[in-house]
RNA sequence: GGGCGGUUAGCUCAGCUGGUUAGAGCACCUGCUUUACACGCAGGGUGUCACAGGUUCGAAUCCUGUAUCGCCCA
């Protein structure tokens, strides 16, 4: 605040988190409030955190998953379960090596050079640094995670529980080695898993390409997308029921160019539809070629080295990147007439989902997961309800990918990683082991002569085991036992087949059950436009940032206000004010009740029965309301509706109703002791409720109500979290209340419509149907005196309307407000007459439903008597309003 | 090509098992140095509930189809 703006001299008192959030953090930490005994007796709730990637810093997304986890296991814990969050990173094999290398490449190095021991040691520094960055930003967050029990999936622990289940799934027969296409990523020059290849759509061509028939003229076209591949095509093929090309089966032909002589088969795989119905067959890059080529014993002739360039089988190619070999032989097709034509052609190619660049069909030997027989029990989970997922629509995109399973590759040709646990004699004897063999395991052979498997594993072969391995598996410990299975996964929808499936299987092979009993599924955050965040686009909100800013409160409650169930929030960068002004609304309002009490010290949990009036009564009923529908959006995972029931609760009920109805009209007077009571019981249970989702404010209003530290054991952290007792719901009392508010809003309405300035009080007579709601208002006029700006209150069943009054009408009571010399009969005229048009649209509506004899015949009798007396109500207010309205055209 | 989700106020969304004069927040307009809060208070306007059929006494809500946007799979 360095600017020396001296007109705003007013010291603003609104509430900075700044000051406040990293020393309560500290103090909860050093209370050690988040660590989740194994011992206690209290019920487990546990969940393990999404393991970021070490790549990561902190982004949005991250923002929303962890506020969605903090908040469910905050509450919990409050609820008194042994609350355990499970912190940690995964070592992303892939997008680590990529960061290093190229950080080698600057220096003029690459990763052979260097060696594959100093490579991996250089890795581990650089992550380590990394999940330590990523993992203290959650802590800025006020993520209530366990750091006690932080993992990283290369920890030695973790380590031993991917060997043990490799060899497992071995001895079981369910991983095996295999001669494959595989996708292969000529950028991180390593093999990916399916689900790892992200399919997208290119503008492209499809070319024709003639084949000379050998000993004739005639040729054969075939379309093809990828040309170069050509050079590998060790056959064509047709469809044996394809009558055009019938009589070629079994002739050859030469391949253009490099002139090999190539087979002509017939195989059902040929669509004829497509294209010309002749398909050029290229075992070694094609995964569909590759099963012709078994079928007619084809040789299987690779291309391409493993960065992408085309090999020596290239011939004159050799050398060229793929797509620079592409261009070269269309132009060398055109020039001697192989090429057809070429048509505009909207192609879908497979990426890598780490650098994007398009992947290659490959064959090699990579190690595979047989995965229908593990797949089984994970299917079986959701079918009988074991497993949840919340919107529960997810559960049939699970269901039709482990439906429809494929074998899952797991071996990566990287270093940085879990090597794979497999030992290979000089002869080629292969031993599968959790460490290097013994002399015993190693029948005969010299431990030492024997060489570890080279390629490591697919990172999520490690992270499918994180709800088990985190808490010590294979060993048989307490953390286990206490806190597997974990309750619930948080995560946005990109992960469901790569990591919430697959840990679902492994939870039942090595667990025998599932690894959580319901899975959270939120959006994808997006900015304001709707665009996805990235880095790329620039476009990404930063959260620490908005934190620097606002606060973490803030962040999390704008996060959880934005983000609609189950769908993708939109953010713009003044998104985050929404949740700024809510908490510091919180502050104010705590403020105002703290210093009422001035100094005394505040009950906090219990309510003097005694001593209430009907609005102490009414907060009361709304309070429990509230807590009945938050309690339901949290049994329903619905959290954005259990933020907005607060916020509403908080701001509307408390704020702008209650505590203004409690307030004293004139200054230096206290507030009636029950209902400061009431107010100060009232705030405990909202800072309660509020407390996982903005928990640092309401901790620091804590501590100061009950003057008290963490250190000494004051603390929400442990609730207990508010009870609906249904002591004082009341629903008669609520829409008693009601009432009084509709009778408060219409003054203010009228006397705003009629631009009266808002110092001057006036009079207001009540002309009311029923005696006790006349009687009730008196009553309590000093309660809404200054709400309404009321000087004299006249009621009864009687009143006349005053001469030159503005008037309104609402159920069951018609106001007058006597505004000699300032009204507007203009203004007034068109008020009324508008409210009266309402009215008879809306009488229309209930009328027409009345005489409809059908309605009459088939409706329920409850439904009937409210329409009836919706159209008493409307008649009785329309002829009100009417009256109202002739005197004026009488004056 | 198959599947899933969305389409309600200018924008973002509620509206759960059919019965509301269709709501909220933001934005906008008017007034306010009201004794916790201008990060505030009070008041105000805005809708053929994407379209077309159907079920029903009654449809934003259920069913079918169409359009359109997004995601996933092939």
């Amino acid at each position: 605040m360095s600017n020396s703006n001296d007109s705003k001299e007013k010291k603003s008192s609104a509430y900075d988190p700044a000051e406040v959030e990293d020393r309560i953090y500290a103090a909860w930490l050093a209370a050690r409030h988040f660590h989740g005994d194994p011992k206690s007796a209290k019920p487990s709730y546990s969940v393990v955190i999404p393991p970021p990637n070490v790549t990561d810093v902190l982004h949005i997304g991250h923002g929303l998953n962890n506020t969605i986890q903090d908040i469910l296991v905050r509450r919990h814990r409050m609820a008194g379960f042994e609350a355990e969050w499970l912190p940690g990173a995964d070592h992303a094999g892939i997008a680590t090596q990529v960061i290093v290398e190229k950080q080698l490449a600057k220096e003029g190095l690459t990763r052979r050079e260097l060696g594959r021991d100093k490579f991996v040691e250089r890795t581990r520094g650089w992550a380590y640094r990394n999940k330590d960055i990523i993992l203290s930003q959650l802590r800025k967050m006020g993520c209530s995670c366990d750091w006690e029990r932080t993992r990283f999936t290369l920890d030695e622990g973790l380590s031993e529980a991917v060997a043990t289940v490799f060899k497992h799934l071995y001895d079981k027969g369910w991983i095996y080695r295999g001669h494959r296409i595989v996708n292969w990523c000529p950028s991180c020059k390593t093999s990916l898993s399916d689900d790892e290849v992200e399919h997208k759509e290119f503008d492209s061509s499809l070319w024709y390409i003639r084949y000379k028939i050998k000993g004739s003229d005639e040729y054969l076209t075939v379309a093809t997308t990828r040309p170069e591949t050509m050079l590998g095509d060790t056959a064509l093929a047709v469809s044996p029921k394809d009558p055009r090309y019938k009589k070629y089966v079994g002739k050859t032909v030469i391949l253009p160019i490099i002139e090999r002589e190539i087979p002509i088969v017939a195989d059902a795989y040929v669509d004829p539809e497509f294209g010309t119905g002749v398909v050029k067959v290229t075992p070694a890059h094609d995964p569909n070629d590759f099963e012709i080529g078994k079928r007619h014993d084809l040789q299987e002739i690779n291309i391409l080295n493993t960065d992408g360039t085309l090999n020596e089988n290239a011939d004159r190619y050799k050398g060229l990147d793929r797509f620079e070999g592409r261009k070269r032989l269309v132009d060398d097709l055109t020039k001697r007439n192989f090429l057809e034509k070429s048509e505009k052609y909207k192609l879908s190619a497979g990426t890598c989902y780490r650098c994007h660049s398009i992947v290659e069909p490959y064959l090699s030997d990579q190690w595979f997961v047989k995965m229908d027989q593990l797949a089984a029990p994970a299917i079986e989970a959701v079918k009988s309800g074991k497993l949840h997922f919340h919107p529960d629509y997810w559960s049939k995109t699970y269901l039709h990918w482990m439906e429809n399973i494929r074998d899952w590759c797991i071996s990566r040709q990287l270093w940085w990683g879990h090597r794979i646990p497999v030992w290979y004699a000089p002869d080629g004897t292969m031993f599968v082991s959790v460490g290097r063999p013994t002399q015993e395991q190693a029948k005969g052979y010299d431990p030492e002569t024997l060489v570890q498997d080279t390629d490591v594993l697919d990172t999520w072969f490690s992270s499918w085991l994180w709800p088990f391995s985190t808490f010590g598996w294979p060993e048989k410990t307490p953390e286990l036992e206490k806190f597997y299975p974990t309750k619930v996964l948080v995560t946005a929808s990109e992960i469901i087949f790569l990591w919430v499936a697959r840990m679902v299987m492994a939870g039942y092979e090595f667990k025998g059950e599932t690894p959580f009993t319901d899975v959270y599924i939120h959006g994808t955050v997006r900015d304001a436009n709707g665009i996805k965040m990235s880095k790329s686009l620039g476009n990404g909100i930063d959260p620490l940032e908005v934190i620097d800013k606002y606060g973490a409160d803030s962040l999390r409650i704008s996060l959880m206000l934005a983000t609609p169930d189950g769908q993708d929030p939109w953010l713009g960068r003044n998104a985050f004010e929404t949740g700024r002004n809510f908490v510091n609304k919180v502050y104010q309002v705590s403020r105002f009740v703290m210093g009422r009490l001035c100094g005394q010290p505040p009950v906090l949990d219990t309510v003097n029965r005694d001593d209430l009036v009907i609005f102490d009564k009414w907060i009361l009923s709304r309070l429990e309301s509230t807590i009945e529908a938050v309690d339901k959006a949290f049994a329903e995972y619905r959290l954005n509706a259990a933020a907005k029931t607060l916020y509403n609760f908080v701001w509307d009920d408390y704020c702008s109703w209650y505590i203004e109805l409690i307030k004293p009209d004139q200054q230096g007077v206290a507030i009636r002791e029950g209902s400061l009571n009431v107010a100060t019981y009232v705030l405990n249970q909202i800072l309660k409720l509020l407390h996982p989702f903005v928990p640092f404010v309401t901790e620091e209003i804590y501590l100061q109500l009950t003057n008290g530290a963490i250190e000494k054991g004051n603390t929400l952290t442990f609730g207990p979290w508010p009870k609906a007792a249904g002591k004082y719901r009341d629903e008669a009392l609520e829409s008693l209340l009601r009432q009084i508010q509709e009778v408060v809003i219409a003054v203010r309405s009228v006397r705003a419509e009629l631009n009266v300035p808002p110092g001057k009080k006036s009079d207001l007579h009540v002309r009311v149907n029923d005696p006790a709601f006349g009687t009730l208002l008196e009553n309590h006029i000093e309660y809404f005196r200054s709400l309404a700006r009321v000087e004299n209150l006249i009621v009864g069943t009687d009143v006349k309307k005053p001469q030159l009054s503005a008037s309104a009408v609402i159920s069951g009571a018609e106001i007058f407000i006597p505004l000699s010399g300032l009204i507007d009969l203009e203004a007034e005229k068109t008020r009324l007459q508008k409210d009266l048009e309402n009215l008879r649209g809306a009488l229309e509506k209930v009328s027409k439903k009345l005489a409809n004899a059908d309605f009459l015949a088939n409706c329920p009798k409850e439904i009937i008597d409210k329409e009836k007396a919706k159209k008493e109500d409307y008649q009785e207010r329309i002829f009100k309003l009417n009256r109202n309205l002739e005197q004026i055209l009488g004056w």
